[in-house]
DNA sequence: ACCTGAACACCGTTCAAGT
DNA sequence: ACCTGAACACCGTTCAAGT
């Protein structure tokens, strides 16, 4: 049966965690997929739209369900703005940890796809539900996001395999929380 | 009179300023400098020991003068650390900026050259000259450099050029200030 | 010491033609 | 609708041989 464009979008994934970013070569892929190069131009336009497409599929695992209580939930733990940034933080460089050069491929695409959208709109909501206005939210977004895709894509390059990663979650912790003291004290409190 | 290793580095150089990154090949390269594009390879022994030089050199761009009243400087205004944080995260940044594909090219080398260990270690002087111990200076040197990285790098990917320069040194300088307060904040005060 | 010539093993992309 | 075959215009790198 022919080739659908979730099949090499799931072979480009496959060949990306195994080889790395340098190794995922159009060629290399098709070879994969048991065609021959120039048939992925007919379920992709171009390399990059097909890069693009790959790094909004690993931002959607970023994603994670909204914030608190929907309808039916316990009326238990709201959980606090500091916890969900947290938690949209580490899942974040998590998610780029968990698939090779994934930082550089997540920092790569050219206009943000919906994924991008959507998980910068959760950081936002969280400062908002934290009583920023949208101009404040925005703002605390975008250090929050710039902070962690600076952190990821060294950490990801300087194959940082040499120190051990229960430390390097440490550090990014702590580094996070120096970012979140800086969002309360400049955002929510002038 | 023959190529030495300096005038490939120019014309590596010029040649991104002009044409970006991608364009940035041995063979356009070597055709600038009259030369066929092995020639390279007698200067630097592949075109990745090319680029992290290249790298640094940037880098190089950021370095300012060390903090304040060396010998014979005016006993005046001692910059305090703010300031002097401002200003190194503000050269990087604009350094950046200043070349095409600046951010992806200093945020890509392999091991940190001279030049970033010395910006890095600026920026650590600057923190315990505030009182914060080495663990500490480290930490929130950590912060800022992946701060301005991510930042820059987003900058200058979205070409954004659509949004004016000093507008979007505002919110640079906003985001950096929230960074500066989280530091303030979890670093010289614990 | 510094470079050429020529090759090797690749790239991304296009497109007529096939099925 | 989906793919092949074959080409086009490139890559980075190596290395004998030239000067």
């Amino acid at each position: 049966m022919p080739l659908r464009q979730a099949d090499v979008l799931q072979g480009a994934m496959e060949l990306l965690d195994e080889d790395g970013l340098d190794e995922l070569t159009t060629r290399r892929l098709a070879q994969r997929l048991g065609v021959r190069a120039g048939a992925l131009y007919w379920h992709y336009p171009s390399k990059a739209a097909l890069l693009d497409a790959l790094a909004d599929r690993i931002i959607g695992e970023m994603l994670t369900q909204p914030p608190a209580g929907g309808p039916g939930a316990a009326p238990a733990v709201e959980q606090d703005w500091p916890d969900r940034v947290r938690e949209l933080a580490t899942r974040a460089r998590a998610t780029m940890l968990a698939h090779r050069d994934g930082a550089r491929l997540v920092v790569s695409f050219t206009a943000p796809p919906p994924n991008a959208v959507a998980y910068f709109g959760s950081l936002v909501d969280a400062l908002r539900s934290a009583g920023a206005d949208a101009p404040a939210a925005h703002l605390g977004a975008d250090v929050v996001t710039s902070f962690v895709n600076g952190y990821t894509l060294e950490e990801q390059a300087r194959q940082a395999a040499l120190i051990p990663l229960d430390q390097r979650d440490a550090t990014f912790r702590l580094e996070l929380d120096i970012v979140i003291a800086g969002i309360r004290a400049r955002l929510l409190r002038d």
